[in-house]
DNA sequence: GCGGGGGGCGCC
DNA sequence: AAAGGGCGCCCCCCGC
């Protein structure tokens, strides 16, 4: 049974709807009582009855009913659901809002998807005064969308499973951006000084970043600005280094003093764009870092995030991540996770011994790289993205002989998408069929009277998507374990007041927690692992240990 | 003046 | 023989 919730938005009145519409479902749309017209109260008093709620998106929806007072357990995201769906008939990028489902499986006229982006003080797509033909009740849209879902997804297991994850990552998305991360803007504010010297005034450089501006122009004998990376190649070619790009890879290598300057420039200066006081100003608000985390926004299943560079919050200011007084934050990560979940999709007996090791790649190296950790390291990461050449395509053949298993998992991905075909994660997630362009390239090249380069076009075209469905087994797999732990992990969660998961990135989580409750958090953190191990594979023997640390500062985490 | 593409770099 | 996957965001640059 679910509970469909539907807001009401007036028009004319600002922050968020004062009232919601409320209808049980059956699973097959049929209406199970009568609607509810509810305010906050009535709200949070049909969440005591533990229902599972059944919405439109998470969010578009929730943040509202978060702000409301309401926090939710359990729900059926349609939108979620529908992108998951969809992707499994090759339909990718067709609307998948409830309206969306609903009017496709009633014959009519599909709108586009809300914008939420654009929907503050807008009206909902639903509420405008002038119903036209293809509006539709929301409540309705809901029943209609979840029969819909229900019929599409039927006895599948895994795939219901991944739906009640997917759903519950865009709970957890939206209590994570809501509560936000603890941030010490007064701590960012000291490494930015130590590193850049003091915040300039207008749009002054700061001083380490002019100063070494000076130094660069100096060393060149002539005027040269960092930031252009036009001005950089020219000034290098006109100084007798012939370099296409300026990249750390290249400059690394050149004998000359400017070199080693512009690395240093570009490190400061990625520090001061992107993370810095303008970044401070944009999204941390009452001491906690806000991102937008969307799940499901990388079609391999993993999270993206809008706004706030929220998955690359880089190692340099990690050190203002830090929980409030009488807090702690729990980081666990799922360590070395993508090889262990290729042992466990591959059920290769070999490497799924190995990956009981706590660190994969040394049980590896000890296994059949004479003990040499890095090369087994390159070796497995090369098989998972497709590297064949340099030293990880050498290595190669080594890794087959150990764990044919395996490799042959992953090769066989590979050929899938070269043929132009499509593949899916252990729990169903379906990549993306190649686009027209990509079967013109490929049919082009493949043709009796293609011109060589017509060939080496297309078989580049076909390699480079064979990586691409190649990786998507391993990356998308790791994604549904990853949302099975992480639901998993919120479930038992909501058992201790005052914690609250404030960080989710691919493999790891932090939970912000009362102290007396962070060893508490740590073991749930690695029970729903194995958990998530047991559900996402069942019989599989490989393991995915997390290890949680408990910390006052993110950066003490690695 | 604006937007898109590309180079580059951060995260996994 | 074969030139490693997925992102977001910054800036510059160029074309309109």
């Amino acid at each position: 049974m679910y509970l469909a919730v539907s807001p009401v938005v007036d028009p004319t009145a600002t922050g968020g709807p004062a009232h919601w519409r409320l209808r049980p479902v059956a699973p097959d749309g049929a209406a199970a009582g009568p609607e509810r017209r509810v305010d906050a109260a009535g709200l949070a008093g049909a969440e005591l009855e533990r229902p599972r709620w059944l919405m439109d998106a998470a969010a578009r929806v929730y943040p509202d009913l978060l702000a409301a007072g309401c926090p939710v357990r359990r729900s059926h995201d349609v939108t979620l659901t529908e992108r998951i769906l969809l992707a499994r008939d090759g339909r990718s990028g067709e609307p998948s809002s409830a309206a969306a489902v609903h009017a496709r499986a009633r014959g009519l006229t599909v709108p586009t998807d809300p914008d939420p982006a654009a929907r503050d003080g807008q009206p909902g797509l639903f509420e405008s005064g002038d119903a036209g033909p293809e509006q539709v009740d929301p409540l309705e849209a809901l029943a209609t969308a979840i029969a819909d879902q229900h019929r599409r997804i039927g006895s599948d297991n895994a795939l219901r499973l991944l739906v009640a994850a997917e759903s519950a990552s865009g709970l957890a998305a939206a209590e994570m951006g809501f509560a936000g991360l603890p941030w010490d803007v007064r701590e960012h504010d000291r490494l930015l000084t130590a590193a850049l010297g003091p915040r300039p005034v207008g749009g002054a450089r700061p001083v380490k970043l002019a100063a070494l501006a000076g130094q660069i122009s100096a060393a060149f004998g002539f005027e040269v600005n960092p930031d252009s990376v036009t001005d950089v190649r020219n000034a290098f070619r006109r100084s007798g280094f012939d370099i296409e790009s300026t990249g750390r890879w290249v400059l690394r290598e050149l004998a000359h003093p400017a070199a080693g300057l512009v690395l240093q420039y570009k490190e400061l200066s990625r520090l001061y764009t992107a993370n810095g006081w303008n970044w401070i100003a944009d999204w941390v608000r009452d001491g906690r870092l806000h991102s937008e985390f969307v799940p499901g926004g990388v079609v391999s299943g993993r999270w993206a995030t809008r706004g706030g560079g929220g998955l690359q919050i880089p190692r340099a200011i990690r050190a203002a991540a830090r929980a409030e007084p009488g807090y702690r934050l729990v980081v666990a990560d799922a360590a070395q996770l993508e090889p262990r979940v290729l042992a466990a999709l591959s059920a290769d007996p070999a490497l799924q011994a190995v990956s009981t090791d706590a660190d994969l790649y040394a049980g590896l190296a000890a296994d059949g790289f004479g003990g040499d950790r890095a090369a087994a390291k390159l070796a497995m990461l090369g098989a998972m993205y497709g590297q064949t050449s340099g030293e990880a395509g050498r290595l190669l053949g080594t890794l087959r002989s150990r764990y044919p298993a395996a490799v042959a998992c992953v090769e066989a991905a590979a050929r899938q998408g070269e043929a132009g075909g499509v593949v899916r994660s252990v729990l169903g997630r379906t990549s993306p069929p190649p686009g027209g362009t990509w079967r013109a390239v490929v049919a082009t090249g493949t043709d009796e009277t293609a011109s060589d380069a017509d060939r080496r076009r297309a078989r580049e075209y076909a390699r480079s998507w064979g990586r691409f469905t190649r990786n998507f087994v391993v990356q998308a797999s790791a994604a549904d374990w990853a949302a099975v732990w992480l639901s998993t992990l919120r479930r038992e969660l909501a058992s201790l007041s005052g914690a609250e998961l404030v960080f989710f990135q691919h493999d790891e989580v932090v939970v912000h927690a009362p102290q007396q409750h962070a060893a508490a958090v740590a073991e749930i953190a690695i029970e729903a692992a194995e958990q998530a191990r047991d559900l996402v594979f069942p019989g599989a023997t490989a393991s995915t240990p997390v290890r949680p640390m408990i910390v006052g500062g993110y950066a003490e985490a690695k």
